[in-house]
DNA sequence: GACTGATCCGAACGATCGTACTATTTTTGG
DNA sequence: CCAAAAATAGTACGATCGTTCGGATCAGTC
């Protein structure tokens, strides 16, 4: 928290606490939903006054984008870069997966990913926090699409893969772990999810690996 | 309104305000959230007092509970009861999906299925009115395992069928159709749910498409 | 037509919301 | 160390929240 202390710059005061407050808004906004957040129950919890805090945000809206800004780096910092260094291919579309699972479950997001919950919140509730958060996911999905578009050029996947669909495909199983783990408390949650990524997979790879001798498209096949 | 004028009970006059009150609750709920419902917002849609419309229900968590109990209803009568009268197994798994899609896009819920809204919304708020929803969703996991384990017992699917798995997939699939159809306004979110339904059940169903002529029952089968 | 209960309204309550203004403190550069 | 600047606090505002309460208005029974 304090490891640098000769920093004359980089850091004012302000940034510093500005960022604390992002920090613990974030917490809060997992679990109370991000229009739940408010600038009392912020103050109260980091002793500050509602003024104080406010003066460091042009409007409640203000705050609620920078927060989510700071969630979209974290998640890009976490999940998406470290993916990143996984050898090109289905064990960088694995990486994803999993980097994407301990991000759900991260300390510091006590109530899971921001964006899920948002997407649920404020599908129906125009306005830049809403396009901010389709944004976020349009461009996630884009990592996965662009991932699983890898695996295809690699051949781990199969040529005629629909990544797109693949991608939405991923996200339903991360929306159905959320689903299962922290609104049901279902403790195999988390391998059912393994489970059913697993089979999806199984269900992108390039045939060969199934030892289906006859013909792997059955009749009505299409796009 | 007022079309039985000889009906001196079954809706007295409360009763059926009331009723007007929960509908029109629920169609705001799916749109601002089970906690965004304001009694004030209600009883100025509905041209009510605050205080005439409040003294329906005992408390505003009253109203949230009676407004779901409604949407649990009518989610059973118009998808669970519909379904059981397709044809055991397969064709009853499809139309348990079918008509919960057709559910999620009701008209009558502008904003989609409440449940799944609140799946997200009370994930980490405890309470009788995340019980009540997550009893809810317990019930319909079942419905779609029970319908899974059916068609399992009709040859229709393997017999080495996790029935638990393949309905928290089934909820997977249906959440990222909301979220695609919701949050992302693709236009092609009711096919890819359907696509991603249709691996599901491929992978769901016997491993030849040919009826299984050896045993019915492999080892191992329970329950 | 008076009585009775159900139904609804009006006004008011304390609390809390987001935000605006003005002071007062604290940090910072010279 | 000092003045300028940044950061925080204090106070107050109009709105709206859920809820209470006493009184109107209506329906149905004798």
């Amino acid at each position: 928290m304090k490891a640098a202390a000769r920093q004359p710059r980089a850091t004012s005061k302000g940034e510093q606490t500005r960022e604390a407050i992002l920090a613990h808004a974030l917490g809060l906004a997992t679990r109370i939903g991000v229009e739940g957040l408010t600038i009392g129950r912020l103050a109260e919890d980091l002793h500050m006054s509602k003024s104080g805090l406010f003066a460091h945000f042009r409007s409640k809206e203000g705050l609620q984008l920078e927060m989510l800004r700071m969630a979209g780096a974290r998640m890009v910092e976490s999940v998406v870069k470290p993916a990143l260094a996984a050898p090109r291919g289905e064990p960088r579309v694995r990486a994803l997966f999993e980097g994407w699972l301990a991000w759900e479950q991260s300390p510091s997001l006590p109530g899971g990913c921001p964006f899920m919950a948002a997407s649920f919140e404020l599908d129906d509730r125009p306005g830049p926090v809403r396009d901010f958060v389709v944004q976020n996911l349009k461009d996630w999905l884009d990592t996965l699409a662009g991932a699983a578009r890898i695996a295809v050029r690699e051949g781990h996947f199969r040529a005629d893969l629909d990544c797109e669909q693949f991608a939405h495909d991923c996200q339903g199983i991360g929306l159905a772990f959320v689903h299962a783990s922290r609104l049901m408390r279902d403790p195999r949650a988390r391998e059912r999810a393994r489970t059913a990524f697993e089979a999806l997979l199984r269900a992108a790879r390039a045939p060969s690996t199934t030892p289906v001798p006859t013909a792997p498209a059955p009749p009505g096949r299409r796009r």
